[in-house]
RNA sequence: GUGAUUGUAGCUCAGCUGGUUAGAGCGCUGGUUUGUGGCACCAGAGGUCGCCGGUUCGAACCCGGUCUUUCACCCCA
């Protein structure tokens, strides 16, 4: 066998194991959100059949799922005609199934499979891997993981505010302080294509005005033009275009004169003000919560409210983002469910918090104490003492071989191992360990009881 | 998918206009120290210069391809 250069595949990633402890408390932060606001965990396969997943991404999301190959003879189903018409037509007769893209559409697949043993409303929550064939960038990455929880079931807008209520406690667990939840409302956006004079075209509208942050006012005009929108038209978009700072309650007033000829655009706003009114009574505090009416988000699936989370002082894409989708489950056969969720990237999250600086020290979560051994005896001892010290509670390990002192200590350095209890001829004899305090070097002889509540102790404080 | 960019020791990187035996710091191994880590000093190991091909008397260096890295666009967590 020749020796090959061992590698990952482009856009994926190993996690050592203190980038593990940091994303695991990403991950325990989280989740013990979601579970105070009533959600319940659920996985779901890394595969989908491929049916499940396309077309509900639309024509670039389908470029971005990775399929995979079928077992056996996968090129059997393929006749020579088919070769010829080209990939179109290969594809399904080689590929049926694909790594999900996201959770939400494995969840609806989940709720329309599962629809008569769930209780409505339901409220999940799912941490697992995606994989999108995006080139990987900056804050993108080929796998990664969402957190999502989401509500089906019910159109109260009670879930929206939750959500809300849900990010900011997150985010101030963390201790991430700068940031801005974005929220907007499809139908808004709707209805301003409708009062401009462009009505069914708030697909392009949406497109081309969520960039305006990223391209600017000009860019966005010309890209409208580019879609069709009429000099008119896009004039008659100015006055949300160029926005000044305006607050909540000033964004509010100016559309319900902007959006007056718009039913659909006027229930938006409606909306969305009910929203802040239960968020309101849930007692959240307006800090960090922006009304953006050019927020759009790219998925199609989005009819009610969207949001999206902004961590400012760094520069990283969204690291949260949802919305409500009103027949999500239609596709696959169960019409009339209401559902909304989001999501956090952790990824991303690891990325900013490490880009702030602000994970917190997490020395408790390794090896408390190792045992370091002479001899073969005292490994006897040392093995005795070793479980005596789990049974404690405290997390132990022992250096199984008999290598230098040195070498051993060594070890528990590098390991940043806070105790070494040192065990030989001497501590045989009376009972005792030499238990080495690493940080201060301080050294004594105890029994194990003390040399137990020491570490307990010490770990308290 | 489009346009750039990167690749040299385990890691971070030098390496001049193409010229003999490719360097540094950190890390690693051993020693100074056979009952003790960090600090210091000494010694040592470790590289098909991403891979394939081309130009040349000669390539880490120039050219082409390919993979990889990073970044922007599209889109997105």
């Amino acid at each position: 066998m020749s020796k090959q250069k061992p590698s990952i595949p482009k856009g994926m990633r190993d996690f050592g194991p203190s980038e593990m402890a940091r994303r695991n408390y990403l991950f325990e932060t989280i989740r013990e959100v979601f579970k105070l606001f009533g959600y319940q965990q659920l996985e779901t396969p890394a595969m989908e059949n491929l049916s499940t997943l396309t077309g509900k991404y639309g024509d670039e999301g389908d470029q971005l799922l990775f399929k995979v190959l079928n077992s056996g003879e996968f090129l059997k189903k393929v006749s020579e005609a088919d070769f010829r018409e080209g990939e179109h037509n290969v594809l399904p007769k080689i590929s049926e199934k694909g790594l999900r893209y996201d959770l939400t559409v494995p969840f609806a697949r989940y709720v329309v499979m599962h629809q008569n043993e769930i209780t409505y409303p339901f409220k999940r929550f799912q941490m697992q891997p995606v994989w999108r064939a995006d080139r990987p960038q900056k804050g993108r990455y080929r796998e990664f993981y969402q957190c999502d929880a989401d509500v089906v079931g019910t159109d109260s807008l009670i879930c929206e505010a939750e959500i809300l209520m849900m990010i900011k406690q997150v985010f101030a667990k963390l201790g991430i302080p700068d940031y801005s939840i974005k929220i907007n409302n499809r139908k808004i956006l709707t209805g301003m294509a409708e009062v401009i004079g462009e009505k069914g075209k708030e697909g392009d509208l949406c497109v081309a005005i969520d960039k305006l942050d990223k391209i600017g006012l000009q860019n966005v005009r010309d890209e409208l033009y580019q879609k069709g929108f009429s000099v008119d038209s896009v004039a008659a978009l100015g006055p949300v275009l160029e926005k000044e700072r305006r607050s909540n309650q000033d964004w509010f007033a100016f559309l319900k004169e902007y959006l007056a000829g718009s039913s659909t655009g006027m229930k938006g706003l409606n909306e969305l003000e009910e929203v802040l009114a239960f968020f309101s009574q849930l007692g959240g505090a307006e800090q960090h919560v922006v009304f953006d009416p050019v927020l759009a988000r790219g998925l199609s699936y989005y009819t009610g409210a969207i949001f999206e989370v902004q961590v400012e002082g760094v520069q990283i894409g969204s690291v949260s983002g949802g919305g409500r989708y009103d027949n999500l489950t239609g596709v696959f056969g169960l019409a009339g469910i209401s559902g909304v969720g989001f999501s956090f990237g952790v990824d991303r999250l690891y990325d900013v918090m490490d880009a702030l600086g602000i994970f917190p020290d997490q020395q408790s979560e390794g090896t408390q104490v190792m045992l370091v051994c002479f001899g073969e005896e005292e490994r006897k001892k040392g093995l005795a003492l070793l479980s005596a010290f789990r049974k404690a509670g405290i997390a132990a390990e022992i250096y199984p071989d008999l290598d230098k002192i040195k070498k051993q200590f060594n070890y528990a350095d590098k390991k940043n191992v806070p105790f070494v209890a040192v065990i030989g001829a001497e501590e045989l004899v009376n009972d005792q360990i030499s238990l080495k305090d690493m940080k201060s070097g301080k050294q004594e002889a105890l029994s194990l009881e003390r040399a137990i509540s020491a570490i307990i102790n010490s770990s308290l404080k």
